[in-house]
DNA sequence: GCTAAGTCGTACACGAGTGTTGGACTTTGT
DNA sequence: ACAAAGTCCAACACTCGTGTACGACTTAGC
């Protein structure tokens, strides 16, 4: 029976981690510990290690990815749900990007497979069908349409934490860009002028 | 008047700087070292701290990418202009954007500003002609799709290393994506199926 | 209010990376 | 071939972050 406000502080050092790690891929121990409101020695009363600690973010997060992707009603029209995955999970890429990024150093390699593998998995159905029914574009990989996409919510976060997009736009500007690198191209005159 | 074998090897520091940082963010003064072909303490006749060796890689790539934005014959079609920067330049970005990222983080704050602001500055003539010659879809900020682009080359980069993506596609796939990323759109049908 | 669980703060040992120094050695250019 | 320029290597001091230890203190929960 662990006591109410143990658990609270594991979150608090949690969400320390992820919002330290986040803007500064190298914040130390004793910052996140400023930051998550408590003494330096009681993060270790939790997570032994740093790799444990962030381990334990990195797990976390892909636990959050996967349930929002999870929930997606796949059987609706592939543009519907892609909007819907981004207008419920944005935020959430906002927030974690920059300490994902900064995890890929320090978690073992197989871990960071599965980080980069299980999103991509979730979110084939979605692409697949998007595909048969010739709504999106198929001219391109699927893996690179992920890539890109995942590149893009990086980059609305990146814009959003630098001032330069404003929150409430975020999830419009989001889908038209999305849009615009699925939607497939109809005649392709390209490169030439009129 | 500096020994030519000097010069050499101040030129296999940063590259090796370059190339080490690029795939490990944390790389070391040794392992720079090492990867260059020279021994740790000559690292430090050229660049007496780290933050000096990286801040002059740093500088060159920038000039670099300067180099190249600047080479464009803007008065050409947007299209053509863009085709010709990708082609002439994605690879350098591939083998510079793990560094640059690493780079972030060790380099005073007013330098980044630079190097956020400067390539932009560069591309921004080129994508507002775009835009004026209605070629270019208007309906998102300059800044944004200049991030997006950089990050699109970006995901290149990261495709190419880790073999996801052969190196001979890379051009017309960046060729591909950018269009979708900046083609207008024209009746703008979206979200709802067909 | 009492007790156990949890926290705090300080101090310490340890490792790793940085930057320095100095003398022996090798290479370049003339 | 000879001096100057440059390199190497080993050792050292220093900083900083990590992880451990422990006694004193505070809080939650019954």
């Amino acid at each position: 029976m662990p006591r109410s406000d143990s658990t609270r502080n594991k979150n608090a050092i949690m969400d320390a981690t992820l919002a330290c790690l986040n803007e500064k891929p190298r914040a130390t121990v004793a910052e996140i510990a400023i930051a998550a409101g408590v003494a330096r020695g009681t993060v270790y009363e939790y997570f032994a290690t740093r790799e444990e600690r962030i381990g334990a973010v990195f797990q976390r997060t892909i636990s959050r990815t996967e349930a929002q992707l999870a929930a997606l009603d796949l059987a609706r029209a592939p543009w519907e749900c892609l909007e819907d995955l981004v207008r419920s999970s944005w935020r959430i890429f906002a927030q974690s990007t920059g300490f994902l990024e900064a995890a890929q150093h320090e978690v073992p390699a197989e871990r960071v497979r599965d980080f980069h593998d299980r999103p991509l998995l979730l979110l084939q159905p979605l692409l697949v069908s998007g595909r048969s029914e010739g709504v999106f574009r198929t001219d391109l990989t699927v893996g690179l349409q992920a890539a890109c996409l995942y590149a893009i919510l990086h980059v609305a976060g990146s814009e959003i934490r630098a001032g330069r997009l404003a929150e409430n736009d975020a999830s419009r500007v989001l889908r038209d860009t999305l849009h615009a690198l699925l939607a497939p191209v109809e005649p392709l005159r390209l490169g030439r002028r009129s």
